[in-house]
DNA sequence: TACTTACTTAAAGTTTACTTTAAGGCTAAC
DNA sequence: GTTAGCCTTAAAGTAAACTTTAAGTAAGTA
């Protein structure tokens, strides 16, 4: 089973343009062309691809997806290079997951502040919350207390 | 308390010259100048600043910070719409950390392939590894055969 | 045959969020 | 009194990842 740059683009959310740009950059070595020119993808090349959006989807830019897939076309030797790269690559993910969930933290309170704030009214009566106000200080507290103290 | 530029721009990771050009661009209408035009930070500037990294951090981007920060100081009149903003930014926060997680999966797949690889000491040699086989069939057999049916 | 889809090169344009440069001036602390 | 840190305006520069434009060609499908 084999696909035209089309139908790759709709499937991956990318447009034509952007694989071929890709095909440009030396991100997609490994996809080849038909008598007629036409860009053949394989199912290999599509997990190629899926790999190049987790990876671009981490952070990492393209020129460091392109060094990854420069090592993968090297061979065997650059094996335990390609490991570190995806155990750093994982520790990384997972201090965004971290930030993410502070960030969730912090979203949950302004739609509890502003849930308060709808039902009482105005902004100001928000204060009387105290149940709210415990909140804010867990949330907030710790950033600001670390800024008082070294100060 | 209050803090100079410099003593926020070190405690929050960002410089002087990117605190200066936020004041600019409207997203710290509280922050205050001193006789001699010194900004001034308070602690509710510092929460304000810590409510914008998070937003950025979200993906949103700066004019639509500034976009929140316009309704905050119009008053009780947007608290409906602020409410509906930090809602949509939880939807949009779960989604990515559902990617995130999707993510992890595939790094983890890669982790455990290229340990198997470095163990046997080649890329050809992986594919007798069984157990191995089956999760990458999880991983990534979902999203190629969909590409395969529809096709 | 007409239409859709694909191909090429090469350069210019876009967006976001800064960063840098320039050039000069004020003020608080040591 | 000098240094460190702060201030101003205004414009130019940077990086990343595309996107767009131009201009022409070729192959496969209805």
């Amino acid at each position: 089973m084999t696909y035209s740059i089309g139908q790759v683009a709709k499937r991956l959310g990318l447009t034509t343009h952007t694989l071929r740009y890709y095909d440009k950059e030396g991100l997609l070595p490994s996809v080849h062309k038909s008598s007629s020119g036409l860009r053949i993808f394989t199912e290999k090349d599509l997990e190629w691809l899926i790999i190049i959006e987790c990876l671009k989807g981490c952070g990492m830019h393209l020129k460091d997806i392109k060094h990854y897939i420069d090592m993968c076309m090297q061979g065997d030797s650059t094996i335990a290079e390609r490991l570190a790269m995806f155990k750093k690559q994982k520790e990384h993910l997972a201090l965004q997951m971290e930030q993410l969930q502070a960030h969730m933290e912090k979203i949950d309170y302004k739609i509890a502040y502003y849930t308060e704030a709808a039902k009482r009214g105005s902004i100001d009566a928000v204060q009387y919350n105290k149940c709210l106000m415990k909140e804010k200080e867990r949330i907030f507290g710790q950033t600001i207390k670390k800024l008082t103290e070294e100060a």
